[in-house]
DNA sequence: TTATATACAAACAAGAATGTATGTATATAG
DNA sequence: CTATATACATACATTCTTGTTTGTATATAA
């Protein structure tokens, strides 16, 4: 049995997608083979090279599925005019970020293979750049909600927003890194979303 | 001509290791060879063989002969009794780190291989489980530094120095990653010191 | 209904990479 | 001075891995 119907094609493709991304998880990006690959999916390598041209391609289609829609709602949460104050808004994003991590097994996964499963080398040096864009990215918009929490006067410090920012900024990316290695949750995972309230508390008067 | 005196072959030996350190800078280590790491050596496989067991044996050493080191140093400035207050000797901590990045291309390069140029899996697991060992401990001098910053009343929160050094732990984690990664120093290389001031800033008094 | 493109499986060819085994010239110990 | 262990180079066998090619049953378009 073999020329499926473009439903069981599409359903296929996912499959191999999750089946990447199981095996990147447990030996790594490198050390897989789209035998590897394959063999988890329950298809032959010519299933995934028809689907896919090589590791690579699968690699960035696993990556943008997740990653572009989490970017965008940390964004949304940001500059979003609801009900609170600048700081909780600030409070809110890294927090609802590390909730995702939390109910989202994929995403979490990725993160994982991404951070420490990876290598940004040759190919994989361009996602580095995209990273380092995105990271300018949500600082500039920390700095945004910096500056309306000093409109609103509920900072304690004098420093400037950018600096607050780029200080938020290091201290997320710290965090979601220690969360991601933190695999037995017993040093950051547990208080994760307390270090964030503890690190604004910091800021607000 | 074969059979060096003791000196060469140790000469050898280093080689081999600054050569892996070479190609896993470029390669990754995961696509590094033997074969490679010979070839940039100026030896053959032979002679890699004789002198390490295997890829992981070399990369252990090579990791070991820097970063064990390292480790010390930041010990070291963050328990001495010299005349600084407490946290002034957390912002030395620090920014010493940053400067034997900026001075130690050694030092650089193994970050820069072991933060963005490795995958954590398999014989490599052991490596996470030290890099958390080792976080704890520094988060344990933090704490410890800050705990007579309090004493001297040189603190503006009324935070924990637990609160406070995990905050400063995960920004300097933070740094660390993104130091790394902006290669071309255009976004943090160039201003780290002044952003961990910034951070230390924030907690004084 | 038939022709064709689809969605794979299976087979093939070629190159890497590893580990080991063997060879060998020479420091060095005795 | 000689025997041996040392410090490699070279050769070999084996296993992986990749990319491509070929085969084929069947949706689907016409």
């Amino acid at each position: 049995m073999v020329r499926k119907t473009k439903e069981d094609a599409a359903l296929t493709r996912q499959r191999i997608i999750a089946a990447a991304r199981a095996v990147f998880l447990t030996r790594g990006v490198s050390h897989t083979t789209l035998e590897h690959i394959a063999a988890q999916a329950g298809v032959t390598r010519g299933a995934v090279y028809w689907h896919f041209k090589n590791k690579t391609e699968i690699f960035h289609v696993m990556r943008d599925h997740v990653f572009l829609p989490l970017i965008d709602r940390m964004d949304d949460t940001l500059t979003l005019e609801d009900g609170d104050d600048a700081l909780t808004q600030i409070e809110k994003s890294m927090c609802e970020t590390i909730h995702e991590l939390n109910e989202n097994i994929e995403m979490r996964q990725i993160y994982e293979i991404m951070m420490i499963k990876c290598e940004y080398v040759g190919e994989f040096a361009t996602v580095l750049q995209q990273i380092l864009d995105n990271c300018s990215n949500i600082t500039g918009k920390f700095e945004l909600a910096y500056a309306r929490a000093k409109d609103q006067n509920i900072l304690s410090s004098t420093h400037t927003p950018l600096a607050l920012a780029l200080d938020t900024h290091l201290f997320f990316s710290g965090l979601l890194h220690m969360w991601v290695k933190d695999a037995d949750g017993s040093r950051f995972r547990f208080q994760a979303t307390e270090l964030i309230k503890l690190h604004i508390n910091l800021r607000r008067k």
